[in-house]
DNA sequence: CTTCTATCTGAACATTTGTTCATATACGGT
DNA sequence: ACCGTATATGAACAAATGTTCAGATAGAAG
């Protein structure tokens, strides 16, 4: 038999990407294979080149999709008057957007590896664009004599590195909720940024 | 044929684990296949298996590895009279020792999620115990005055991850020498953990 | 020179891999 | 009620996987 009863195409589509997300950030790209995606679904594996060229493109989709949805939405922020604001903003926005979106924050960092070289290339070039987005307000806080920075573009991956920690260790329910642990690494990184 | 001439197990089984290191870094563990570390060492796969067991003890053998010579060689440092001066020690050993790494720490961060569970366990033992080290140093400024944490728990887990940023984009030979480079990230660790 | 053994080969194994395709079928439109 | 097509099956493919092992051989020991 073919087509269960009331499967579609708008449905099966996201259900694949999802399965494929969970299991790529679980055990990794080349750990999972198009079968326990289609198992996954409920699918058989023939079923799955109906929504995706090939593998790579289903591990390329939903990078970009995650590096697009993340730049739209900080570029959805209202402006901040200040450079001050702004970076408050940003460790804010940072930490939430990522630790609502576990799996694909995951997937974005370790999986570049994986890529073919053009789709290694594009997936970079979004990433440097949301990292220029920290680096212009660092740069404008150290003109406008709020900052002190040796070095804007070091100050921008620390920056970034630090807040990333964040997704190794924190679990919703634990000891601190997301309030506290927003201000405690705003904390320092306004500290560390400031003289 | 076989035994080529001068090969011996002495010096078989640390080519082995080189290019087995060197491979794992570069296309990740899963996606490495014994006949490819075998032809870099030289040899066909079925030699591989009088120096490990089988291919999970091959990466968990180097992450061990690893993490014991990172513990061995903190441990080796001379003790510093205050919290300020131990903390200023980490960060330049942190980043010097992991510079000088690249291969044992990519795989020590990326490749956690393909130890057996039983091996899981045990370098995730190691690794709590060199946080710790730091945890103590921050804790003990804390208690002396000398710094001003929210949580030293978090501190020392965003330290750490700020310090890890550099792996990712410092090159040598670069626009910066690592002293340069050791500078700018003392001087935003000790800012943010002092007021 | 002969013997012995650590070391390696090379073939074999049962699975699993990504991908293709002819075939079947359930549903939307008429 | 019927048709057409989008959507799924299930079998097949060659290639690659980790691992095993009987047999070959080079070099050390006597």
């Amino acid at each position: 038999m073919a087509r269960t009863q009331g499967s579609h195409s708008d449905i099966t589509g996201p259900r694949i990407r999802q399965a494929a997300l969970r299991l790529f950030a679980r055990h990794g790209y080349a750990a999972v294979s198009m079968r326990q995606i289609a198992g996954e679904v409920g699918v058989q594996a023939g079923a799955l080149y109906n929504y995706t060229p090939d593998k790579q493109s289903l591990l390329f989709r939903l990078m970009q999709q995650h590096m697009q949805d993340l730049l739209a939405a900080y570029n959805d922020l209202e402006k901040q008057p200040d450079a001050l604001g702004a970076l408050r903003q940003f460790v804010g926005f940072h930490i939430r957007f990522h630790l609502e979106r576990p799996d694909e924050v995951f997937i974005a960092y370790m999986e570049l590896r994986n890529l073919s070289p053009e789709n290694f290339t594009e997936i970079e070039a979004l990433r440097r664009s949301y990292e220029d987005s920290l680096e212009n307000v660092l740069r404008e806080g150290q003109q406008e004599g709020l900052f002190s920075i040796a070095d804007t573009k070091i100050a921008t991956l620390a920056v970034i590195a630090m807040l990333n920690g964040v997704m190794t260790w924190y679990r919703s329910g634990g000891r601190l909720s997301l309030d506290e642990v927003e201000l405690i690494y705003w904390d320092m990184v306004r500290k560390a940024v400031t003289s």
